[in-house]
DNA sequence: GACTAGCGGAACGGAGCATTCCGTTCAAGT
DNA sequence: ACTTGAACGGAATGCTCCGTTCCGCTAGTC
């Protein structure tokens, strides 16, 4: 329909790519859409969706393990990342933001039943956390922990304004701020007082996925 | 039904309080809710909230009337407050994240059509936002604009995590930290690198109360 | 003792959505 | 040229959920 391409599994490969983009987008911006919505961003019918996933729950699932994947790359990438450890965090969080893997594991979940691969991946994406954290910690501001990162990249990407380029225009705003609030100030002992509270702590951030 | 007091009158005046306090409690949780989840969380029946209010959409407005009210409250409490600029400014965004006013106002506007009075109130507001931003300007970190409160604290009350207090301590945590970021930075040039991409501005953020 | 404000909760009607189903199209094989 | 079936579009189906209405019932009030 759209390109002159050898025939009908050309044609079929195509959407495949074509609706999981769709699927992307529509579920990015509305974690509640109906499957409809996705076959009309995607130019297609229903059936075109049915017959590659069996159900809803099914591309939420592939969405989900597909961004957690995208996660695991950019953390990868972060520790290969050879320049300076606090320039390497700050080009990570940016990654992630323009990745918006965010919007696609952790909101979605929950609306499914997580699959033990799932978990694994989940757990492999803590560990480069970890990894992470530990190479940046000595520029950190005290008080920082791993389980802020999460904490503070839902808070990013919770900003919606606009369309899709300005929404990220504005998260990078945001997420530049909160590097600064995050890295380790001077040596004047002034700027760094006391964070409020308990951080959060890795079990309450897992719990989510459960209910 | 819980106290002894004159009769059905104070009975009925009781349950005026109750149904707000358990409507603001459902929608800031979820503010898709039905109806049923408010009148079962007062423990009364659904007719109780008809009786008071001719539709969802009224309570709603009503609700988002009152966080409106409550935050220019604080405003001009704010304003009031005669401590150092800089600790004023710090202590009325702790109190909007008490208040949870955000989740009232911006959260739930787009679901029902604002009155006249509404847009009034949203005016003065802005107003009042403006007058602190003109006393705090020169402790803020430059490139700030006041558009940024609002979206600030909209990343803020997305937070949502464990039970109500929990959360509000968490709020409290990333604000402290956002706080930091804000504030203008001691002399040295180093920290304070430009804030990438256009701020914020007024007419995207009231362009949502349209929608 | 009758009256009624206030109320509980079942019943109603409509909207929305995941999933299924059926007819159509068209590349590929013969 | 004809048959076949993979791939598909989109209407139809059968639910669930929710706002709103309605029908008694209860207990202050006169």
């Amino acid at each position: 329909m759209t390109r002159a391409l050898s025939g009908r599994q050309a044609q079929a490969a195509r959407n495949d790519e074509v609706i999981l983009a769709a699927a992307r987008a529509v579920f990015i911006a509305d974690p509640g859409a109906p499957i409809s919505a996705v076959a009309e961003r995607a130019g297609v019918g229903i059936s075109a969706l049915y017959r590659r996933y069996a159900s809803k729950e099914e591309l939420l699932r592939k969405l989900c393990s597909d961004g957690l994947a995208r996660y695991i790359e950019e953390s990868e990438k972060a520790l290969a990342d050879d320049r300076e450890p606090w320039v390497a965090f700050e080009a990570f969080l940016h990654a992630l933001v323009d990745a918006d893997t965010n919007s696609l594991t952790q909101r979605l979940a929950g609306t499914f039943t997580p699959t033990p691969d799932l978990w694994q991946d989940a757990a492999r994406a803590g560990e480069l956390n970890q990894a992470i954290y530990a190479r940046t910690k000595e520029y950190l501001r005290p008080g920082i922990v791993v389980e802020d990162f999460g904490v503070i990249l839902e808070q990013i990407t919770s900003i919606k304004l606009g369309d899709e380029a300005r929404t990220n225009q504005l998260r990078h705003r945001y997420l530049t701020l909160m590097l600064e609030a995050m890295h380790r100030p001077g040596e004047q002992p002034g700027d760094g007082s006391e964070l409020p509270g308990p951080p959060p702590s890795n079990e309450e951030l897992t719990n989510r996925w459960r209910a």
